[in-house]
DNA sequence: AACGTGCCAAATGTGCACATTTTAAAAATT
DNA sequence: AATTTTTAAAATGTGCACATTTGGCACGTT
């Protein structure tokens, strides 16, 4: 058998339905962490290559992942790494602090001490994280601050507009890398929450609107983004060694 | 010829690109306009048979409708149309109200007479189609008066949101009709655009979250949709009158 | 040598032929 | 007769074989 077939050796066999979701997961995975860098492109043959599936496996991943903006697809052209803009950059911030001014203000009606509990506590993971000098972790946590405030609400809808969000502008710290230090000071995190304590509605979201600003002041461009990024098995380990489908005669 | 080949005579011929978007915004509008009612199953062959498509045009119109949470998609089972909870749509609309809080918040900063201009100009639109009994006109100005608002804004991210939950919303109140009447009183938006004159924010939030409320006080089961909804072809008017790929032996 | 033109390889897009699963209807058993 | 089992038809999922388009490279012209 010179040819590779798909997985198995059946023509048009079905067989795994979590596989879609494998490969799909770990292009994500890349392009969370920073791995791919802006204006590489993805080409559907050496990912199937890689993963060792399917073309038309890849090509429908690509095209959900080019569905939810993750991936700037152009037709006939395939799917390359979206260069963000600056403006792109501030225009997620802007949307984060809008939507969290409005979180803030459905908050007060509805805090109560286990609240406050919980967010004291998570607060607390963050300063010894910071204090520990965990820079992964202290990225991780203050995100997961504000995670914490829309989950409070109990909507599942305005969670996922901040999960979308807050997953965007991850991405983006790669290209302009927001601080050296940590993404969000401790302490302002502290002031929101003291502000929800004492059911300040409007020191909480100045509090927040500050925060945000802050955060966004410290934007600045990493002009190394020229092109290059033609790394692609090395990002992803090499899965699975599979050779492509060989043209070899006999 | 007997069998009816996709749409030109080749066989893996590409061609039109916009006949992905035709069928796309098809369905779409059907299902924005109510059309489908809530529980029916979409099958692929037939919707190839009406639109005079292949399946996986099809299919690929589905998936992507699944990926936006627009219809149902179970593996291996097919596409139907969601069957949105009271719970469903009281959470869209709390997602709008805190979503327009927040707006309003960052509005106040903004305001200048050109808006307010702009919105005012507006409220006579939506004054007249109300007194000329034009419902129609009325619900789709309803909505766009809070388009307006975000878009004011001018942040594509936020407007985005906004246009995702409101054409959810106007999904459901097909099932759940929220009022015999208009579904925003013009009234209660000129209070809006009243206190934003006013750079009032506590007051312009205080009469958006009446708002809300009140409409979200008038919704109503509407227990008709049983099941049923076994319209299909009389829901697309018969787009394109071509039958299936016949199996007739000569 | 620089620019424009034509050609060839690679990549993307799509219909089709199956395999698998589901759904229903018919048949058989209790 | 009602319920379970069997069976066939319909529908979904997937790999593959093309057609179409794109990008680069060589060739020829000015």
């Amino acid at each position: 058998m010179a040819t590779q077939r798909g997985q198995n050796g059946k023509t048009g066999g079905k067989a795994n339905p979590a596989e879609d979701e494998a490969v799909y997961q770990a292009i994500l995975h890349a392009l969370l962490e920073g791995k791919l860098k802006a204006g590489t492109k993805l080409a559907e043959p050496p990912l199937a290559d890689i993963f060792g599936v399917s073309r038309e496996r890849i090509r429908k991943v690509l095209h959900r992942l080019g569905a939810e903006r993750r991936l700037e697809m152009i037709p006939n052209r395939g799917a390359r790494v979206p260069r963000p803009t600056l403006d792109d950059v501030r225009r997620v911030y802007e949307a984060h602090r809008v939507l969290e001014a409005g979180v803030l203000t459905q908050l007060v009606r509805h805090v109560d001490d286990a609240l406050i509990a919980r967010l004291t506590a998570h607060l607390a993971e963050e300063r010894a994280a910071a204090t520990r000098g965990d820079r992964a972790a202290s990225v991780r946590l203050s995100g997961a601050f504000h995670v914490h405030l829309v989950e409070a609400l109990g909507n599942a809808e305005l969670t996922r507009f901040l999960a979308d969000l807050l997953s965007r502008s991850s991405v983006m710290v790669s290209v302009y890398e927001p601080a050296t230090d940590s993404i969000c000071a401790v302490d302002e995190h502290g002031a929101i929450v003291d502000a929800l304590k004492a059911r300040d509605v409007a020191r909480a979201i100045a509090v927040s609107r500050e925060h945000f600003l802050h955060v966004e002041s410290r934007l600045h461009l990493d002009d190394e983004a020229g092109a290059a990024a033609q790394d692609l098995a090395a990002v992803f380990g090499a899965i699975r060694p599979r050779r492509r489908r060989g043209r070899s005669p006999a």
